[in-house]
DNA sequence: TTACTTTTGGACAAAATTAGACCAAATGGC
DNA sequence: GCCATTTGGTCTAATTTTGTCCAAAAGTAA
């Protein structure tokens, strides 16, 4: 199978891409100039990417950078299930109120 | 129909179950402690209930507490989607990742 | 219009959360 | 052993968010 599409989490994606790349914390931190330590939380989804570090990584790494915002995005949401220990059918019901809230808010 | 479930907002909601119990902002915020213009923003949705609040709400309007929560977390979750841009397949994804992430966890 | 109640909105302080920095400890390869 | 790499903890600074206060607006009834 050529692409089969892995749900990891965005900092165990970070962290393939970087081996992949055959690279440690250390050069990419530096090019990218953020602390090493800092870096490697976020690889193990210890400290949030900020939109800003995103952009960098998706330019160093030459991927996609609205795919890694997106892949970021949906982590957000997965973990809140987690931690609220939420049903998974709250995401049904948020679908409907995207929808409920765009049209309310084009009738203004 | 009996009952058709709307898809409105938290904040909406509340002001509904409000009104319904033809209570003013004055009268619900007093019993429950908290000042009018936090309720009356809470209920416009440009501030956010805290969980002591939700169960606050819940007791007094003698609803379910672990529907409301539920009602304020996929708004949470409707609202970044919204203000993200994102679309909405992302949902889908995240799904996935809470799947993915429960096994994981289970795994150590 | 006037008087009164209710709701809205803005500005600000207080509190809570979070990223990011720094450094020491652990791990791993040679 | 040595050195490179990664992890983990603590702390500060910055950002975000709640909640307070007060004034303005909107609604209601006399």
């Amino acid at each position: 199978m050529a692409s089969v599409k892995k749900y990891t989490s965005f900092g165990e994606h970070l962290r393939t891409l970087r081996e992949d790349a055959g690279q440690t914390l250390k050069t990419v931190a530096e090019q990218i100039s953020i602390d090493i330590s800092l870096l490697a939380k976020i690889e193990r989804n210890e400290r949030q990417p900020t939109k800003q570090l995103i952009k960098q990584v998706a330019t160093f790494f030459q991927v996609d950078e609205k795919e890694l915002q997106n892949e970021f995005l949906s982590d957000q949401i997965a973990y809140k299930i987690l931690d609220e220990e939420a049903d998974l059918n709250i995401l049904k019901v948020a679908e409907k109120k995207v929808s409920y809230l765009k049209t309310k808010k084009n009738a203004d």
